[in-house]
Formats: structure tokens, C-alpha cells, sequence
DNA sequence: CGTATGACGAGCC
DNA sequence: AGGCTCGCCATAC
């Protein structure tokens, strides 16, 4: 059924391309949201990850902020979860809990088998 | 339909 | 380097 009238909202895109996220990588709320169209809606792209229902496969931790540095650090709980479950991934944090984009940071384009971004 | 919120980003001091 | 403010966007009520 193609059903039509699916109507993708822009959580749906948010939530399409954090799955796109591999592990040991990162990418930026603000980045996200260029990648959606939205350079200046990275309010909205946590928002998104906000409103992520349960049992979810969006890997929602692997979504940091610019600072490389874990957002609703209000949370305690979940923000220690972020980065419990980025450290299991490889991903380094700096004693002031930031990680560094320039190494972990992820380009939807490397996905799209784009050279030049060399993780290296 | 208008107001308020929020897991942000960049600028300014 | 750290802290504060404004702006921007997309939903919820």
C-alpha cells in the first residue's frame, strides 16, 4: 500500500539520518540539521531526538552538540548513558567531557562513498 | 491561531 | 576560557 499521504515530518528526517550514523562516529545537532535542509533548526533536531519513542533504533547517543560535548547534561542519568554507550564505541572524551568532532565527527556524504573525508 | 518549550549555535563581554 | 543573550526552527497545547 503505497498509502500515500505519508507525510514525513522533519522528526522522521532527523531520526533517518542519525540511523545512518555509524558506531565510533558522531555528528552535531547543527550538522544534522543542514543535512536536512535546515542549517538553523538544530533546536529542532534535539527537539527530535526529544520526542525519540522508545525501542527506537536511532542510535540518539551518537548525537552531540557543536561543542563535541553532551547536550541535557541536566539529565544525569541519560547523559552519563550518552556516554557510557559512546565510550564503548571508541569515542574519547576530554576531561572536560568533550570529544573531538575533528576525529569523530561523521559526514553523511562518506556514507554516500564520497572520498576526500579521510577519518585519518 | 498564538504562545511556550527545547538533548542548539554563534556572538559578545 | 567561561558565561550570558539572542535568534532560529519545528511541535505541543
Amino acid at each position: 500500500m503505497a498509502g500515500g499521504g505519508n507525510r514525513e515530518t522533519f522528526y522522521d528526517r532527523v531520526y533517518e539520518l542519525v540511523r545512518r550514523c555509524p558506531p565510533g562516529r558522531v555528528i552535531t545537532y547543527g550538522h544534522v540539521a543542514v543535512e536536512l535542509g535546515a542549517p538553523m533548526a538544530s533546536r529542532a533536531v534535539g527537539y527530535a531526538l526529544h520526542n525519540l519513542p522508545p525501542g527506537s533504533d536511532v542510535p540518539w547517543w551518537r548525537v552531540i552538540n557543536a561543542s563535541g560535548a553532551i547536550s541535557f547534561k541536566n539529565r544525569g542519568a541519560q547523559a552519563d548513558l550518552q556516554r557510557e554507550l559512546l565510550e564503548r564505541e571508541g569515542i574519547a572524551f576530554d576531561l572536560e567531557g568533550r570529544t573531538d568532532l575533528g576525529r569523530f565527527r561523521w559526514w553523511p556524504q562518506e556514507d554516500a562513498g564520497a572520498p576526500g573525508t579521510e577519518p585519518g
